[in-house]
DNA sequence: TAGTGGTCTAGACCACTTT
DNA sequence: AAGTGGTCTAGACCACTAT
């Protein structure tokens, strides 16, 4: 179905009496938000991966603003129903759902029938900031290892992972790991046995750097997870900060008593 | 400390060479990202509560649009940095953690110090819509209650938690138990043992039902939990949506092989 | 080269709260 | 009454991409 089918779709102008240059509806709610449900209307008759209307046409069928458009977009954006790609917008795929659990990212990946992949950001030895100092109960300004990565599902970039791990433990990954597979396969086959982790997990926006890495140019709320994991004997084992794309990614926790 | 007094913080407008109306600044980085930095600056002066300076002052003292500075703390409101609140703009407390588990959120919240309370915005039969009809057990379109209440804590509106539950089992809550008080302990005291729960974490904007209703104007970057619980024969219980203000929470969660 | 989204400007009116 | 954030307009230039 291609986006030029779905006119017939929206009947015309958004109703709003005032006159002028002059904005805020009678009605209470924002004119985007009646924006943004006409163009829900339109893309709930398309298909994944279509594209939809361009900004410049939505403001003009619906005679608004384009920065009015931007912000209905917005919200779909961040919701994953649209995403924004090379020239234009289409409709995305459902949120990848991923288990909060001790197994790896290649694991989770793999048992949801997803393709994993890595790339190499970087991998050098970095002065530990307080949070990293605390998690692996190193002083402060010590210097750790960090391991930087994107984290990719069937080929597309859904999140930055950075691990930070003392040198004394693990200053051996240094040879003999190749940093585009999984780190915790390398981390139990050097004998450690993981314990347990504490994760939090927010929303913040992404810096201009992420973005950038990411490929999703926008300030687009992201998920964020720091996580301290440690062995079977207590011991720290590694601290890390990963940034999911909000508009991408859930997560699903199992609870019990 | 008064907002006032921290001019000397701010050396002067932004640099950019370009003349005219144009805009996009020869370096990569967006001018609403060197307006940040230059905000965080002046609230790492403030203290916790202080009024941040109007937004059309700090376009004037950068000199640049009220919209590029409006990006800018749009950022760190989402970092829960600063916060809006009745006229201005404040400078606002640290995020509350608080954990990913089968108690209630009254529970969770006396064991984080915090004073927890419940506005009940309604308690109504409702038809189950596909997801519930589904968590539930009941047939799509069947009536369920609903009971909708806003979550408070130390007097702060920070989340809007509907629960739906079954006519056949929890009829009788109907009388005798008080929403504005722990409904885990109403059912519990009804005789039943939760047995565990399946919860789903992600970021959505807020609707404007519900930014009114949590007193948050702006289509602010929510956190989203879908929880389904069960009982220890596996018998569903309730489901649970909690929508929390993204800029006032975070969650923890504890992982276990 | 034409069109897209990304960014920014300079204005305007509004509801609301504080003075 | 004055000032705040919330919203919207109508333009503009840019980098990038597909044609």
């Amino acid at each position: 179905m291609d986006a030029t089918d779905v006119a017939a779709v929206t009947p015309g102008p958004i109703a709003d009496e005032r006159p002028g240059g002059s904005t805020v509806s009678g009605d209470r709610l924002p004119k985007r938000y009646r924006v943004r449900r006409q163009i829900e209307r339109i893309i709930g008759e398309l298909d994944e991966g279509d594209p939809v209307p361009s900004e410049r046409e939505l403001a003009g069928r619906f005679e608004v603003a384009r920065e009015t458009v931007r912000q209905a977009l917005r919200d779909l954006v961040v919701e994953g129903r649209i995403r924004r790609q090379g020239r234009g917008t289409v409709v995305s795929r459902p949120k990848l759902v991923q288990p909060l659990s001790l197994r790896s990212y290649t694991e989770a990946a793999l048992s949801l029938g997803r393709t994993p992949g890595r790339v190499l950001v970087g991998w050098d030895d970095v002065p530990a900031d307080a949070e990293t100092a605390a998690a692996l109960e190193v002083p402060a300004g010590a210097t750790v290892m960090q391991l930087e990565r994107i984290l990719l599902a069937d080929g597309e970039k859904i999140g930055l992972e950075s691990t930070f791990l003392t040198r004394e433990r693990f200053g051996g990954l240094r040879t003999g790991y190749d940093p585009t597979t999984s780190l915790y396969a390398a981390i139990r086959a050097a004998g450690v046995v993981f314990g347990s982790a504490r994760e939090r997990i927010e929303t913040v926006p992404a810096s201009p750097r992420e973005a950038t890495l990411l490929e999703c140019t926008t300030a687009l709320p992201m998920i964020l997870l720091n996580r301290r994991t440690v062995d079977t004997d207590g011991r720290p084992v590694e601290r890390v900060r990963s940034l999911y794309r909000g508009d991408r990614l859930a997560f699903e926790a199992l609870l019990r008593e």
